[in-house]
DNA sequence: GATTTGGATGACACCGGTTACCATTTCCCG
DNA sequence: CGGGAAATGGTAACCGGTGTCATCCAAATC
């Protein structure tokens, strides 16, 4: 029992996976050309790819990403980069990803960073860098970093970058064009009357608030209207921050009868205020969020909101990192659209 | 210029990544020995390990994850895999994975999956066997599922199941305990005095409806109360069943005084109904959630509900995965806790 | 019919580590 | 001081693929 094993043993059991070489062998060609059907390679006659591939079909052979990678120079992995805080955002990112990298033989593992820090860049060239990621998508407000993009460049990774407006390369950006969002609140309120409308913004560390902010005014001027400096507060994404500027502007005199509010979040702050106020939504004031997460369901009202397609931007974004845009589907789809639900209503007349 | 590179021309190009080779040669020692000192092999004199260091340290070497895989068998990847809608848990999930992992050395791929889909069992084996994952954790319900536990063992992937309850060896097992929070939230509105008590479960498929129920049955009858059937409903752990199950319990004569709801997004829903039926929360009702996700602050009034330190959870998973529990910690941290708000006070006393 | 031409295939080194095994040195003890 | 075990380092093979380049062969060209 001491003879030593040799290939024609069979597999040593039965359980071991089967690999490039006992595709080769039992297929009578070499491995070289079984790792050329692999990578779909024209160079092979019909016959021989047919007979590998049944082989491989009938043994379940997968190659092994590692090893692959390894001979390649990069990993059969994707990174998500990203910085922001919101989960629904989040998770609606990744499922995106995970479409579009559907049966592609690439695996999607995430990163959540903190730009604040101040290893943050550091850690990001590590992270990329040992790992030789593919490449990495990155969203807001990461991808609105330049030298997050010039280190990708320099380390030869790919990268496909999400922001409202492009900061890039075509080939670089995914935009979401927060600005055309704006711009359909805008429109809503004043179609509905509102006069006296007022603007709660992100912080200005992210692009998107002043993209949608710009858009909404920039709507808003073209039907005569204006957003008068007073009403236009600034906020930072955040509920409190919501309740806070809410409380301001609903204090106010005149008092404004439209508040839109640069994400749901903030939104759902303002409802709040505006209920602590002992106002009426929408009878004394129409609150407009942005985003569409679950949360503006939840509240009471609903909330009406701008819908921001993130699972369908994600898939986007990784298809042209992995240079497999499907240019077939409907261009409307990654543009933010509007949701009218119960928090909005023509201003009352007294 | 047609000679040959060889070892001694030195780096390639300056930007080429030094590799293990690079360490021994300007250290003075194989290779094997560098690889003793990254695997921290006891078996190297101090004044040589001391030595290599500085030299990795200088070149700033890291190891290629897809080398040491490729020759380890196993990639240093960990898994996550959950069928779990909620963003909020799943992200809450990464981070603690995330939090467990840092400095590891491993990365976080996630798979999210679908337990009702017929290829599910076969997707999720080929997910773990072709990138031959270190190990993965498992999240309800997919932890409550034997088969797929089953399925890792049988590949010899390493696996922690997150569950409400032990299903299996310890060492494979991190407990929630969620009966002890159904606990937590009969007693809460025994000692408020409630005795119209009504419950919404979750869907039986999931493990946690059963044991949220139990252990707040259980707590009740403890302190002579008691769960009436028709106040025992079943709901989907989803908003709208939420609404539906209130609007029903709401409607029934004698009408509940308190409504412990299975998660916090059937709370919600409860809420809802109640404003509906034009009940005050909680003058007319008190309703308790259970999560204590972003949205129990969000709504309006504010819920009451009971806290699971999902982050916490995930940490201690993938650090017994990885075999670096710190048992340092605080064993409670690991518990469901009540957190009051608004939305519970004592029945009205009519 | 000899010579190109280019598609199809294979041999072999290599990616960057680890493991198996052997060789050497050091240390301890009788 | 010799013998043997323990400590330490080296060599070669291997993990499972891919790149480069040579080779083979059939069809195309002259």
């Amino acid at each position: 029992m001491s003879k030593p094993r040799t290939p024609e043993d069979g597999p040593a059991e039965s359980r071991r996976r089967p690999n490039i070489n006992d595709i080769a062998r039992l297929a009578g060609v070499s491995k070289k050309t079984v790792s050329r059907v692999i990578n779909a390679s024209p160079f092979v006659r019909a016959e021989t790819r047919e007979r590998i591939e049944a082989v491989i079909a009938e043994l379940g052979y997968a190659p092994d990403p590692q090893a692959r990678g390894l001979a390649y120079g990069r990993a059969f992995l994707i990174g998500l980069v990203y910085d922001n805080p919101n989960p629904q955002y989040v998770v609606n990112m990744q499922l995106g990803l995970l479409d579009g990298m559907k049966g592609s033989g690439f695996e999607l593992v995430v990163h959540p960073c903190d730009r604040a820090s101040p290893t943050f860049l550091e850690d990001l060239r590590s992270f990329v860098e040992r790992q030789r990621l593919f490449g990495v998508v990155l969203t807001p407000s990461v991808s609105e970093d330049e030298r997050a993009a010039t280190i990708m460049a320099d380390i030869g990774c790919a990268y496909v970058r999400v922001a409202s407006v492009s900061l890039d390369r075509p080939e670089h950006m995914i935009e979401t064009r927060d600005r055309l969002g704006g711009r359909e609140a805008a429109a809503h309120l004043a179609e509905l009357g509102h006069t006296l409308i007022a603007f709660v913004s992100g912080p200005p560390s992210f692009r998107s608030s002043h993209e949608r902010r710009s858009g909404f005014e920039e709507a808003l001027e073209e039907r005569g209207l204006h957003l008068a400096k007073a009403f236009a507060v600034e906020g930072a994404y955040t509920y409190e921050s919501g309740i806070e500027r809410g409380r301001e502007l609903l204090a106010m005199s005149p008092r404004p009868t439209a508040i839109f509010a640069g994400n749901d979040e903030m939104a759902a702050g303002v409802l709040q205020a505006a209920r602590q106020a002992g106002l009426s939504v929408p009878d004394d004031v129409s609150v407009v969020g942005f985003d569409d997460f679950q949360i503006a369901s939840r509240l009471w009202p609903t909330l009406t909101t701008v819908r921001t397609p993130t699972r369908e931007i994600g898939r986007l974004a990784v298809e042209r990192l992995m240079g497999r845009e499907d240019d077939g589907r409907d261009p409307k789809s990654r543009l933010p659209s509007l949701v009218v639900r119960e928090s909005t209503a023509p201003p009352r007349g007294d």
